[in-house]
DNA sequence: TAAACGCGAAACCAAATGGTTATATATTTT
DNA sequence: AAAATATATAACCATTTGGTTTCGCGTTTA
């Protein structure tokens, strides 16, 4: 099953820098909606589209806990960019370079 | 001298699947306008708006060669993306990343 | 039970994005 | 010199993006 054409893809995610800040806040702990506006000056809704847009690809999920919502980062996705980028690399690659390609031939599946 | 506040960061630039399709391109063989234009099916002045964003990005530059305008690839600028991601290859990593880590240590500079 | 809290959803807005067509200019080519 | 080629630039347009304010609703808390 292939995957069904997504809304928003993680390259489009990762393009805005509050997006990749909100990673970062969750990369530390979950959180709830409040805590990570909190870090921002910027509407509690302006943050949601945020975190709306970071679901839509995947890369946190919000769980419902009383009258909180938390969110939770999962950064799989990211290798879509990271297999996207190993193909660059080798065009300004320094002399390690083929070593580490070699050790990412593992990677998935 | 940091960096002069840059107009259109690498994230943006790479976002747009147009981009980077024309850094795909660009990394077979340098190219003029036309022949980028010929792989696609929008306007030159489209593409050409693309192009000007990249070389925003300096990820790519173009020369004038007689009446063409000839583009090359500029990888470099990818490594701030390698950088991000980075820090977040630790959240989903395989048993050989902690290798790939020490491998990676010497990178840059 | 009343007030405060946390969130969702709708309506709205300005600016950026991604595209178009038309026109002008410099460079070959015939 | 005239025609064709390759590009640049400007004006325009629709949609998306990133933000706002307002209102309503379930959940705690006083």
């Amino acid at each position: 099953m292939a995957a069904p054409a997504e809304k928003h893809d993680v390259f489009k995610a990762i393009a805005d820098p509050t997006r990749r800040e909100v990673l970062r806040l969750l990369s530390e702990n979950e959180r709830p909606i409040s805590e990570i506006t909190s870090h921002f000056s910027m509407s509690r809704t302006a943050v949601t589209k945020h975190l709306q847009i970071l679901a839509e690809a995947e890369l946190i999920s919000g769980r419902k806990e009383g009258r909180e919502k938390i969110y939770q980062l999962h950064p799989e996705p990211l290798n879509e960019v990271k297999q996207w980028l190993s193909y660059y690399e080798k065009f300004w690659s320094n002399k390690l370079s083929i070593l580490k390609n070699l050790v990412e031939e593992d990677g998935d599946s």
